[in-house]
DNA sequence: GATGAATGAGTCTTCATTCAT
DNA sequence: CATGAATGAAGACTCATTCAT
């Protein structure tokens, strides 16, 4: 299923891969046919078998999409920045912008984790942006800013923090993305560089 | 479907119940069928049809039984504590234990999130969850001892963090319940009382 | 797709085997869906797939049942004669008379013999039928009643007789089974027992 | 479909028909699709149905072409042969070596047997066949050089053996095609000329 | 209470064929 | 002549659910 395509084909298949994610995020992956899919861009049966293998190999490929473009976002947000904990900060906002632009692929995320045929390539993914927050607090430690504790349990910690705050402030309740991101960069800081006892000063 | 259950029925429901939590977390919702469900416990299909009026009825009954668990489990750990930061910490505790505990239980949370009509369940469950932190987190700001912010928004950040850390730690790789939880911990209060600047000295 | 099944159940398979053989024999293997079975039975698509896991499984059954049928008859013909050559001839009788009263089965291992995964089974059942034939010749033989040669390739010279005229006259034809078995017997007999020159007189 | 074609387009409608019944003869007819064929020419759809108007038609085509050339073979190997029973030896040791040289196109005729819709085309292929056979043995019978029988039936049982000793022998076993027409007329010409008692004498 | 045969709408997928480019 | 995207009817198979026994 390697075809090459023409400019035509190209936006054929970035079309039905966008409209099915977006079915997919509303109704479910298994509730969601591929009938459904193709009906609702007016196209025959034979178009979805065209470009893709199966309905298994569609929703792979907007999973690894997904992946790259929001780490590509994130590479890009963190760019030029030389201190550890400020690239963490804007990891979590660059996330959290994404994730407000594209809450059917965050969605997505979420039912590719239930089966392990898509959790085997979420993790891939997961993983790769687990170990960016890792080499950022590794840094930040060796630079004396954060006291030391296990750098992929807190990388984790971060990640935990920035989804459900997304999907819980921005999806399901639309609030504004930024100061939701600056809650979660609050929050993670907090954690991160330790407690303050407020009592005991 | 609101049967008076002899002892008997009530021991079938719960081993149908149970049988099916464990085929569902891992095979996933969709690609377990009822007749998965009925073999494996070596009975008829009748007998499931008896218990429950429809698989999606037996997934509700799955998901309202665990949420009531864990929030038991929640209750019975904080009970008598006064400080509300130290119920904050063994609420946290308890929640990874029990997750630890019911792997299944906890992976099909994941699923109901990502099909409406399970959310919804899911939904109400979580929020009581949420109420109860708001509540301590409240209490803590109000006694001086957390500085002020968005109480909700601390409660899921505090739920985003035990349940990344305790899918990723426990359930994928198997580490010690305890150290995660004492890591969340960590992680939540430091997040909770505000970040201490290392280099502000 | 072994089940035990109630002396309804057995009925049920056995027609529908039965029905699905004349179709395929019929219009073939392929021209014929699983949907023009069971409604030419008028059951439901569910009735098929509970007695066979599959199109092909179906066929591969009625390809067992159907060589064991002939084997068993051969076998009953043959029963108790002493004499190779009068075997042999009771044998050619029996297949010409069951193939008369099967002309569906018999069609049926002609299109078997046309796709791999068919022909495998085939030749597995043919190969018992050759061993046979090849046995009775070989006692000929060394009993001086025949000359040498090569028993397989004879043992196929009369198996090709037998099926050629089987399907010529007695399935497109529809001649008296009893005749063209006699002109079989006269021929393959011919065939073993090496020519008489006529004109060598 | 009755195109002029240039000398290249000539070649390419052999190239398709060669690769087509070669694909035929190894997955079956029904298992072997339109785009199989062109992709494993390398070549568009448009080509296929440029030169044959339907799948239907090229396998009759190709059947057309395997039978002319088989009976080109066997008229060239009679020629100008007198003696009668000469003629059906070298029209079975024809047949045997064209069988060899083009097993592909013997598979295919089994299988056309099989569907009426081929059935119909091969029995008009046959006939002309077995009519030069019946004609030999009629010539041979009215020389006094083999008794009186049912020539058509002889003629059949000829192309019996003649087929299942090819399929058997030298398409299945890969044997030496000299030795296994010998064999073959061996038998055939036995069978004709009679019976031989070997103990009667 | 329990069984398991039966239903049939619905699923994914294939493929012969057409046609704009 | 040739390409390859598109069509859509049709196919094999699944499965939640019902019901006679």
């Amino acid at each position: 299923m390697d075809r090459r395509l023409t400019q035509r084909g190209t936006a054929r298949k970035r079309q039905l891969m966008t409209f099915a994610a977006a079915r997919f995020a509303e109704h479910g992956y298994h509730p969601t046919s591929v009938a459904e899919i193709v009906k609702g861009l007016g196209v025959g049966k034979g178009v979805f078998y065209w470009y893709f293998s199966s309905k298994e190999e569609l929703f792979l490929e907007i999973l690894r999409d997904a992946q790259h473009d929001l780490r590509r976002t994130q590479k890009a947000a963190i760019n030029d920045l030389d201190d550890p904990i400020l690239r963490i900060e804007h990891g979590i906002r660059a996330s959290m912008v994404w994730s407000a632009e594209h809450r059917d692929l965050a969605n997505l995320f979420l039912f590719a984790a239930t089966e392990e045929r898509f959790a085997h390539s979420l993790r891939k993914g997961a993983e790769v942006a687990v170990a960016d927050a890792v080499h950022h607090v590794k840094d930040a430690i060796a630079e004396g800013k954060m006291p030391d504790a296990d750098p992929v349990m807190l990388a984790h910690a971060i990640l935990g923090v920035t989804r459900e705050l997304a999907k819980t402030f921005i999806h399901e309740r639309a609030e504004d993305s930024e100061a939701v991101a600056t809650a979660a960069v609050e929050f993670c800081l907090g954690g991160l560089l330790g407690r303050r006892d407020l009592r005991g000063d």
